[in-house]
DNA sequence: CTTCAATTTGACCACCCGGTAAAATTCACG
DNA sequence: CGTGAATTTTACCGGGTGGTCAAATTGAAG
């Protein structure tokens, strides 16, 4: 019902309340779990006037995505083509595992949209995702052909960063569990950087 | 209504098909968005048939999940204290990712249930899956103490094992569509070879 | 073939949920 | 204050969904 920049100040506060408070539910319980009366009772709303503020459910999904997508994809694009290169994807991996520490609804929003088969955020994947991935893979690639890092698959490397520090936040209660409740990011930043610390190095020979 | 072992051969059958059926839904929908309807409809059975051999739909999930847990745990059950360090952490993660290959519905469903929070798996997590993971965790702390590895932090090598493998399920689309529809299994392997290998080499000086 | 249990079906229900309509209220501004 | 627009509420609806029930059909064993 309500265009993109928001006219007035109450429009401000509902549609950023709103936002927050789906991002939560949405986060916690999938897209078909969500409902917009919980939606709205989180947000402290009723659900008709939610509804004046997001067209549907559908409409209100993808302007999270869309919200979303900017943070998800800063670490990467701040991966620095002059930059020395085993720092900067050491950096990139810290960065993601921050961002799995600091905004784990966001992964887990992320991962069940992906999980479902991305019927709303395909598009951007398609997009904006795969070029930003291609783009980067490109410079690992050529830190690699130049020997400034080990060889490695520049996509494989990327998707590796991701599936290692995501799945702090996304399988996170079952890394809690196995470790006893204690809070897993220190161990699991110095256990990352050895990890891609090490297929970093230019190869051993052989024995 | 029935009991758990199958009395009759339609009762086998039957129940056989539904389960299939019903991994299949659940894995792509997960459990809010499947519907009983359609899970009958895939099985080719009518809905009121359906619950004649399960329940509920929570009874029904929760009995993909039992079923679930012996093949699930498998690859790390294998893990031999007796053999070659190397090599059966090496095994186990081929092992992982034939998992993600040839069972991705599997995988799915299971990423689903703890992304929601485990909401009816976590007696299994809490139980079985921690004692084994401790179990072997500390076989590998073994392997580590008497140097045939690298120093690893053997709970988050098992979460790296598990994250790099389950992605290329969990996360299908994605990397297919960043790879641009092809295999990505073949380039994985050789790819997450390399990782963990790199991993377990004991420390280089440094230089 | 009979008979009783196992299986299947069709009709149904109560509740949830996304969404709408329109009246009522509040807000911004002259 | 008055006024028109922005916001909120109340009441409601129609379709989907998990689940029930009793009747009908099918299977197995003597």
């Amino acid at each position: 019902m309500i265009d993109n920049p928001p006219r007035t100040r109450i429009q401000a506060r509902n549609r950023a309340t709103i936002l927050e408070a789906a991002l939560e539910v949405f986060a916690s319980r999938g897209f078909r779990g969500a409902t917009l009366d919980r939606i709205a009772q989180t947000a402290g709303l009723s659900k008709p006037n939610l509804l004046y503020y997001f067209r549907s459910k559908e409409a209100l999904h993808l302007a999270i995505l869309e919200d979303l997508m900017d943070l998800w994809l800063a670490p990467l694009r701040e991966m620095d083509p002059e930059g020395e290169p085993r720092e900067e994807i050491l950096r990139y991996m810290r960065r993601k595992l921050d961002m799995s520490r600091h905004h784990p609804r966001e992964s887990r929003l992320f991962a069940n949209e992906i999980l479902q088969g991305a019927p709303r955020a395909r598009p951007v994947i398609e997009g904006e995702l795969k070029s930003l991935v291609d783009e980067k893979a490109a410079v690992i690639a050529a830190w690699s052909e130049t020997g400034r890092i080990g060889p490695v698959d520049p996509h494989h490397l990327i998707f590796s960063v991701w599936a290692l520090t995501q799945h702090y936040a996304d399988f996170d209660v079952q890394v809690r569990t196995i470790m006893g409740g204690a809070d897993p990011y220190p161990a699991a930043e110095a256990w990352l950087e050895r990890v891609i610390g090490a297929v970093l190095e230019p190869l051993r020979a052989a024995p």
